[in-house]
DNA sequence: ATATATTTCGACTAGCTAGTCGAAAGATAT
DNA sequence: ATATCTTTCGACTAGCTAGTCGAAATATAT
């Protein structure tokens, strides 16, 4: 017998907790983070942290999935549309990629960051990474299908995927503490000078 | 009253130790490990390990520095000398140490990946942070020049920066396992590509 | 051969932390 | 007002790990 409002303040307060879970993670590192400090942060007792999940990687998780499932989510539509040429396409990808995660730079620096195995991390909590797949997945679809119409530059597929995903990462993250805007246009820049067709050329 | 050969074969074991560590930080995280586990990785017992190295922060600086101190070293005649065009100069010490970190490519995925801060890092013990910021700043002066020079895009420099070091890890570092090697040439063409002057076109 | 210096290690301690338990406080319903 | 359900938490345990200690093994020097 939980009546909706009750439902929503649970909801809340998990938010809560993730919300001061990923602040603590931040500050101390995964390993480093303690589950006492995890429950202060969010003004509660470890207890209480237990009620509502039930092991430190059940934390963990939560907030993978929290940054992943929306972003592949808001995603679907767009790049799955046939409407312009891949070139156009994939960089509105990832222009709309750099819209969702500047609106939760934390939330997502998290998640690029994240190390990639922790200690005692069961196989079943990973629930994020079928998003991740499909969103990896699907770029580097994009960017094959890009290159063998000449639309990007002819280098292997694998190596470009990887520059971009280091360049992204690298204009959005690197350098934390500045505060620096990175604009939608700054990334859009940089990306069409990268992936300018060799077409001109031959 | 310690021989030649004595020394030689104490830095031996050192190097043992430090390499065993490295394996170690990188299968389980530098928290999830256990001195005892990078003590048996070398060959040794724990209390061995202390008899050369008197903390874990000291063995994970002692790794850095491994890194860093060549990698600087290496690299100093060459980055200061004046005899081409920043751009040149610049591909030319990108690909330096490209050649350098594939040699050691456990190392230097380690040195670029480790976490920025751990817990109970003491500040004297972080040496290599020398090396680092010289090399940081030198490449950093390089490129100014090159985009007052217009002989790179004429981006804001900080975030040209973060590109082109995202840009570089990713090329060199990520999806770590396919084992697939990156030569000399694929950077060389990926930074031209994106280096090119905006001249052509004004 | 023996005294001295270097290297190795098993066993121990002290401190920390994930996770549990039982009780109690606070809501809600009747 | 009382029975029931939800939420909170302090205190406890069990297990793990960084770092120590003293002694033993090994090498070196004389």
């Amino acid at each position: 017998m939980v009546s909706e409002r009750q439902k929503e303040e649970r909801k809340l307060r998990k938010k809560r907790i993730l919300d001061g879970a990923l602040e603590v993670f931040h500050k101390n590192g995964i390993e480093g983070s303690t589950m006492d400090e995890i429950a202060n942060q969010a003004g509660f007792g470890k207890a209480t942290l237990y009620y509502y999940f039930s092991s430190k990687e059940e934390v963990f998780c939560a907030i993978m999935e929290k940054g992943w499932k929306p972003l592949w989510e808001d995603l679907e539509d767009t790049i799955h549309s046939e409407d312009s040429s891949n070139n156009e396409l994939f960089i509105d990808t990832l222009c709309k990629v750099s819209n969702i995660i500047l609106k939760d730079k934390n939330l997502y620096r998290f998640l690029f960051t994240a190390p990639k195995a922790i200690t005692n991390m069961p196989e079943n909590l990973q629930t994020w990474r079928v998003y991740q797949n499909r969103l990896y997945g699907s770029l580097r679809e994009l960017l094959e299908e890009g290159i063998s119409n000449n639309q990007f530059p002819n280098t292997d597929s694998e190596i470009l995927f990887k520059a971009i995903g280091g360049l992204f990462h690298g204009v959005l993250f690197l350098g934390d503490e500045g505060n620096n805007q990175v604009s939608r246009n700054d990334i859009k820049n940089l990306l069409q000078q990268f992936l300018k067709s060799n077409k001109e050329k031959v």
